[in-house]
DNA sequence: ATTCTTCGTGCAAGCGTTTACACGAGCGTT
DNA sequence: AACGCTCGTGTAAACGCTTGCACGAAGAAT
């Protein structure tokens, strides 16, 4: 348990060699213009010899701002989040804030944990992702009094901040598309869907759509899977075991979506021939993959940008919109066609 | 600018209730076994129904430990980088530590920013990528005798501590294997090398290899392109515009690769019949495409679970090996085959 | 020239913990 | 019965910074 900071420079050393007191250097160094240019130069000549850096958790103490913004994700393995977090760096880099993040692997109980951990840890902000979340991490943001965010979802009932969009619409959207292409016979590959509203909510969105033409999704064609590669391809190849195979299977995301597609690559099943795969996201490898992936788009930059941004203004005591509902996007490629079978 | 913590229990708050004191608090938390069984149970109490959260910077500040350890990407845009940071968060995790992760996109100069960034938030370890730094990185990290690791790279050269690979082997791996094939005609998508020596090697290995059997890699013949799948399409589209097209493609990881292999497609190049592409890294995706994708498999989740266990060795002072050589391994997928017009 | 502002700076009191040290109680030993 | 231990707890001094307040100097208004 050394002291590793021993001989780093503190305030007081640069006070010292600019001739001034640690008042006036701390207020060089965070408010540069509360000071005369002379005494500024003097500070900043001296902070560079010494090779100053600031002491983060003291200036967190005194001041009460640690300047970070915590961010809790389900995973960091594949690229779904990707875009959303980069966003979400990127502009609070630009304002001079700091992304810490976390990730708990769809567990709810290790989502509580690791809220926890970031909320000690001082963060002056939460994004959290969707709106289905531990009592606990909701008494937390409370009591701490403490700005948050939801994202990848909206939340319809409440009055909870979010920046999301409607993953029931995505839901009827693709499967409307289907059946527009004539097909009948329909497979689900969801994601797990406990503790998982964004999963549950286009499940729910597929079996309205397709209801609303007399078509029942039943209980065996639904299949729940993890969002990994190999969760789709498992998920397809239970799905193969059926009775009556689809002629297309939605897949809860497009990791799964990509899995279930290679998986009919080595059945020897041809897509969209022989079966249509869709998927949710868009991500950038929709487009690559051969066929290319029919999808729904979500705003996952966008997302992130608002959010950092939503944050931001409520920490500077600015009015903000507290919801925000973002458009979505049927991205139709080469992944979903019609039926051999069809008309 | 208003203050978050307003109504948040301090560790005066829980002593009072507990009726002991600050000190007595403060060890039933952090070291349990110091403090009758009794007073443990109390003080658990009291903080519970008070939902006591630690302030993190005050503690940090005391204690001069924040049991957090930074690490410093090129980017998290794409998968490159995950599997070795989820395995790296797992482990610290595990441990009671906690990731704060910063990217850069392969800037040099904003790596040396958000590296102090990191610093000044007090993390008390650091985990970085590469081997090539801003001298003020290095400076900084010996002034404040901070405790890092290098990775995805082998320090050859010096003395710093390091978990990595021979990036410059890998390259000579995979010409090698295409050399076998019987390819003469070669081009190379790079990464951007500059400040990049892993770009650097791999290059630098594909030309060793190259010329060990008499042939030439034409600096016309190399493209750096960002690590990115757009990336990866126009360096192939690059490629096709010179006077003689290449019989294999060697790409400088697998995200140029997939992009490569998916501008092949659109110009109706096939592979590996018409042109072999390969990559290195061994994604995930580099399965689960069509083609397979022949690539160079690095231990990336190994120097993860490797980077936090040699810090958290040396921040429990003790004795770890300074550096490690982790093997590399040739994945022979479909994307390369023997040329067309070989023997 | 006098008064009123404004501006730049210094003084010193925190911010919420940890931890060295001191102390007293309880115990085993002689 | 006196002694030295160990053990559990309390006291109070840091830890390195920010910021409200006070103060003097300089400029503006009268």
């Amino acid at each position: 348990m050394k002291t590793r900071s021993s001989k780093a420079a503190r305030l007081e050393d640069v006070a010292r060699l600019a001739k001034v007191s640690t008042a006036t250097v701390s207020r060089a160094l965070t408010l540069p213009h509360k000071v005369k240019a002379r005494t500024l130069e003097r500070v900043q000549q001296a902070a560079s010899t010494l090779g100053y850096v600031a002491h983060g958790a003291a200036r967190a103490l005194a001041s009460r701002r640690t300047h970070t913004i915590g961010a809790v994700v389900p995973t960091l393995d594949n690229a779904i989040f990707a875009n959303t977090i980069q966003a979400l760096q990127r502009t609070l880099d630009a304002a001079g804030y700091v992304l810490l993040l976390a990730s708990h692997d769809f567990d709810a109980g290790i989502e509580a944990r690791v809220t926890r951990t970031l909320i000690e840890r001082g963060v002056d902000g939460l994004v959290l992702l969707g709106t289905t979340h531990h009592p606990d991490i909701y008494r937390m943001l409370e009591s701490h009094n403490l700005p948050y965010v939801l994202t990848w979802a909206f939340d319809e009932s409440g009055n909870r901040p979010c920046v999301g969009f409607d993953n029931r619409a995505a839901g009827m959207c693709i499967a409307n598309h289907l059946l527009d292409f004539g097909h009948r016979r329909f497979a689900m590959i969801s994601g797990i869907t406990t503790h998982n509203e964004r999963a549950q909510e286009r499940l729910a969105g597929v079996r309205d759509a397709l209801s609303a033409r007399g078509i029942k999704l039943l209980p065996e064609a639904v299949i729940e899977k993890p969002y990994t590669h190999s969760g789709g391809r498992e998920g397809l190849r239970e799905v193969l075991k059926g009775s009556e195979r689809p002629t297309a299977v939605i897949c809860g995301n497009d990791v799964l979506a990509i899995g279930a597609i290679a998986e009919c690559h080595a059945h020897g099943l041809k897509v969209p021939e022989d079966v249509s795969i869709t998927g949710f996201d868009d991500m950038e490898m929709a487009s690559l993959i051969t066929p290319a992936l029919t999808t729904v788009r979500f705003p996952t930059a966008e997302m992130g940008v608002y959010a950092a941004n939503h944050l931001l203004a409520r920490l500077d005591d600015q009015a903000v919109e507290l919801r925000n509902k973002l458009p979505t996007e049927l991205i139709v490629r080469a992944s979903a066609a019609a039926p051999k079978e069809s008309v």
